[in-house]
DNA sequence: GATGAATGAGGCTTCATTCAT
DNA sequence: TATGAATGAAGCCTCATTCAT
């Protein structure tokens, strides 16, 4: 097995969405399935080259997951549970709470916060978006249980700033639908650039770039 | 065979990369496995459900196409030609030229050929945003042969309006990418809003508040 | 495969119940999977083992068969038609037709037309016998389409022989049971010792000792 | 588990063939291996169900059990022995003894007695009956210790009635036959009505009727 | 060119059995 | 004695591909 390992499947490790403790086998099986899921995409990876790679039996996998739906399932939905925590987790360490004074740290955390998420959960989050389209409940569950949350969440602290006189004219979704537009433009160009070595790339110079696009596109000043 | 009926289609049909002319049993299948491919996903597409769907013996595709994956080609790679078009078309027709007096017309222009050519390709397009990352030769020939002219050409456009005294701190891969963000992210909600009815979408207003958005951000007035 | 043939298959070489022909590899498909789930059982048979007896890859079998449960019943079924074909014929070469004058002679005329399709399918009945009790489709099946048709037949025809002025104080049904154990009993019996090399038995003996056994039960002479 | 529980069962929980006691568990690994072999076969069972309605581990069968084969035997051969016991119990309470003055008395002590056990064992009946062409061991055991004891009784019985100067004609295996089968024919249509609310079926009638049948057919008056 | 029966490799899954705890 | 995680062989079935017609 690579080093790969993402970083949410310690959370995974102390006991799964229904409280169960995951064996030392067990969480070797699902971080083989998501580096295999993610090199090769769900349908194309074969349960067999999973065992492998987690070094058990093949009959192992499926005293753990039912099927290998099951499996897929089992990384994923956590995975969803996970990519929304900093948007409703309130108080202290919260990357989106009341305390900011400017629109332009929101943006800033938003996009620290993204990236961090990235770097830890690579793997999980192409997978999630590889197989979204094909899994109707996978589906529904992300818009019912990730976007519905975090949209309401932004467009929350978006109103609150346009109560504080700012970007009047514009509805809270459509900032929210702008802000993100920029953020993950910005995260998709970086990430591909990281990826290459013969790039020129000046990280803080886009990053504040963005940040400074999205501010004078709402019409704020810092 | 369902009635989307892909546009680029037609030019197949006239003839493929190579010229040869395409045999109307030829143009079923590729019908059909763009159908099944788009629904299923590449992997999880069976040759036997694209034959049926298509209405003819499942040898009948290994005559025209020696492999499975030869058939994916065979629809992703004149895809890719027919995405850059507007891009490397001169003169009449031509989306982008230099005969805009305002980049919101660039803007404008664009967005209206994009919705236009995802209107008429959306299942090639899924295709190839799914095949994309499991199939490094697309991979490469994408960035070679769409990325790179596409985002060539668009900056020398974004140049053309800085010369002329506009945007002048970005360069003008930021404002390309500034700009391709809003713009991708105004599609993506439209078409997502597009499939659900309950929707409250104002989509000349969301429109125009996203190109004025972009205006904006890159500190220009129409 | 070994050289126990059953007889029915020929007619199923001919075209099988939908109307469709069988080709030679069904057909030598039919008549392995016949062996094996005879001697083993349905749920102990291997397509594998089924596959190899039959000289085919086991993939040709799911070619004509969807799966192995329907292997069984394409199988099966046209033998519980063949089972009530001389109970449904009329005229001509019709075993217990009206032209018998005496009771025994339909006794005798069933056992030589049971004998002789035992003979012939044999391994078909075991199977028949075998998995009626697994199967509610094939037991709903059984009770419609033969045990119904039968009795009903044979119903009848006690019921001549009783308006004649015979058997009269027991119920046509309770002939017809009387009448089937004892000649169920002398074929099985019969059947045992055909196997045996040790066995004392005067088939022609026992047979007239049966029927004149049942005749004097019901109170007819001959 | 079902509350179906067959009564010999109680024979085994004193001690099995060998002589040793079983264990509460073991006991509960064997009423639910009856329960699932007679409900799907032996072949179609798996140990995991099995274990699962016993409420005990996987590997706790295999501990009173090496293979599942045996747990198989574990449960048919004491079954065997109980299904001659009236046959070779002598004495009081013996159903087949020389205190009967009249055959049709041992014919309805036969169906009683025989419909008693039917009644108690119904689902260890049916396991054998199902399994028995499946396992040369269980065959030849079956020959050896049932067919040939109770036949060999009920010959004897029957000769005594002859030497009294009844049922002259026939061999005394020819009688036992006849007799069997009427009781056997009986039984069955009796069960199988038995478990059909639309039947319309007297009891009482149809047994005094058998017995009638089979006297008169072996020329016997009351 | 077109067909579709045939293939056999490989996929997912089940299962009896073992063994460390 | 009892457990249940682990095994790996085997089971059923699918699939891309071939080839005789």
């Amino acid at each position: 097995m690579s080093d790969t390992k993402e970083e949410w499947i310690e959370e995974l490790l102390r006991g799964d969405e229904e409280g169960r403790k995951m064996t030392e086998k067990q969480s070797r099986i699902v971080q083989a399935a998501i580096e295999v899921f993610a090199e090769k995409g769900y349908a194309a990876s074969s349960t067999n080259e999973i065992a492998q790679r987690a070094g058990v039996a093949e009959g192992t996998i499926f005293r753990h997951y039912k099927t290998k739906k099951e499996l897929l399932l089992g990384i994923v939905a956590p995975a969803m549970t996970k990519l929304i925590t900093p948007f409703v987790l309130r108080g202290f360490n919260n990357v989106l709470d009341s305390e900011y004074d400017s629109y332009d740290q929101v943006l800033r955390a938003m996009i620290e916060n993204r990236i961090e998420f990235l770097r830890k959960n690579r793997n999980v989050l192409k997978i999630l978006m590889q197989e979204i389209p094909f899994h109707p409940e996978m589906q529904e569950r992300f818009q019912r249980e990730v976007l519905g949350v975090v949209l309401e969440r932004l467009k929350r602290i978006v109103a609150k700033f346009q109560t504080n006189g700012h970007m009047a004219e514009l509805p809270s979704a459509t900032v929210v639908r702008l802000s993100i537009s920029a953020i993950m433009g910005y995260i998709a160009v970086r990430t591909f650039y990281g990826e290459r070595e013969d790039a020129v790339w000046d990280d803080e110079r886009e990053r504040e770039d963005t940040i400074a696009f999205v501010m004078r596109g709402l019409g704020l000043t810092r």
